[in-house]
DNA sequence: CGTCCAAATTGGTATTATAAGTTTCGCGAT
DNA sequence: ATCGCGAAACTTATAATACCAATTTGGACG
């Protein structure tokens, strides 16, 4: 139903958009009529070039998009290949968007709030033995890593991954993941000047209590309480890197 | 953060595209340095790849990935420009991970609501009196627009897009803009069927007082109200096509 | 069974032609 | 003389063809 006489529209043969986004309607058909799964290899680029009826930097400067946008992975000498394993969607666009717009971290510490606090309440609802479980053991590998504050903060993006993945939807747990992922990066930077790793040990174990317990809404109340206090120390540790940054200037 | 040590898969370097990396990272630092603003002019292609030191087709690549991220826009004798305008990402690359992992509808609404509720919440907050006019003028389009499915499904949305604006968080809109998109999408082929726009159009009056009276539990409970009654309204209207297309199918 | 080579495939470049928008300049009318 | 207007020249993105390089895969051969 491509070019068909639906509409009268003066379309030229092929003359709607660019190259490019033919090709990324192309996969998207071919991935709507499930003749692609994830993993599955695409064509070779010439002979999807020659079955698209361009050229080959065109049919290129599609995939790179597809690639960038995370659908597609391609591994020189082996092929293009659809991508495998947890859905994910690239926060490189979100990123340059927020640089772009001067976006402020504090607008997305808030973002994340509202949609972890909603993937809590979730989780409480439908969480499963094998999620419950994860939780549990991303907690005990940050009670091992107390000291530790790199190993620790991976423990603690872990245990909110786990936390939006037992939400059981998809869609939030994939931006919940985008947006963490542009925090997780900035967080990674200012960690070691990080106090006080019991309080957010046990914060997180009062949100695991909660979902656990199957209360929602104390599950809720726990993560806002969690993030509002993750966000403060954030902005402590932003504070001291940048006083430390300006002592440095004046020496 | 991809291949943690918890599984010895032997995962092949991920070389995905390390030119077409190149140009993303350059822009963005570009962009970071401020020496580019919304709707600046790139340098032509030929200049840029010198500078880059890679081929235009290459370049072309890279650039294609920022266009389809929706980061750049090319006008052809004119030039490439950063993208001017209100902040948006592209829904496609959700468009097609949803497709790709089957992700339904069901999810893409609770999602919706999720963070739809948390920005009525904020807006009444925060609202400007210039935001609390423009819901307003989309109310009174909505009422004229009572007999007119399309145009009713218009300012329903920048309804929407007004309250996620007037929580004065960019990047919560940028997400409600993105979700509904895809669902806004769908709608459209199915509006034609809906009906009660009254009722519709008298929640979004009780979202818009509650925001004007600025009693935030009360916006957060009138649009959780209303999204849930619009998820009702879009199944059955999916239904109704569902069954309307097999009956065609047994003639 | 191991090693190595050849074929397949993506990665990247160079060159050329084409189409579309922008600017400029000259001409004519006022 | 000046203003408006149209056409030509220029700039730029768009796209195709041809070519070589790097890497992986699988099979042939010892």
């Amino acid at each position: 139903m491509t070019n068909s006489s639906s509409k009268l529209k003066i379309v030229p043969p092929v003359r709607s958009g660019q190259t490019t986004e033919q090709v990324v309607a192309r996969v998207y058909e071919l991935i709507k009529r499930e003749d692609l799964k994830p993993g599955d290899r695409l064509p070779p680029e010439r002979e999807l070039s020659k079955q698209l009826g361009i050229s080959r930097p065109s049919l290129r400067a599609g995939l790179s998009s597809l690639i960038s946008m995370g659908v597609l992975q391609s591994r020189q000498g082996a092929g293009t290949f659809i991508v495998d394993g947890p859905p994910a969607l690239d926060s490189e666009p979100l990123r340059l968007l927020a640089q772009l717009h001067g976006f402020s971290f504090e607008h997305m510490f808030e973002t994340r709030s509202i949609l972890e606090v909603g993937a809590a309440g979730l989780a409480a609802e439908r969480a499963t033995g094998e999620q419950l479980a994860t939780m549990s053991e991303e907690i005990a590998d940050m009670f091992a890593a107390l000291e530790d504050p790199q190993q620790f903060l991976v423990h603690d993006v872990s245990f909110h991954r786990a936390v939006a993945a037992a939400s059981g939807n998809p869609t939030l747990a994939t931006l919940v993941e985008m947006v963490s992922a542009i925090l997780y990066e900035r967080r990674r930077e200012t960690i070691e000047r990080a106090h006080d790793f019991k309080e957010a040990l046990e914060l997180h174990r009062r949100i695991y209590r909660a979902i656990r317990a199957r209360k929602p809404e104390e599950a809720r109340e726990a993560m806002r309480d969690h993030i509002v206090r993750a966000h403060k120390a954030f902005a402590i540790e932003e504070e001291q890197q940048r006083s430390k940054r300006d002592k440095k200037l004046e020496a």
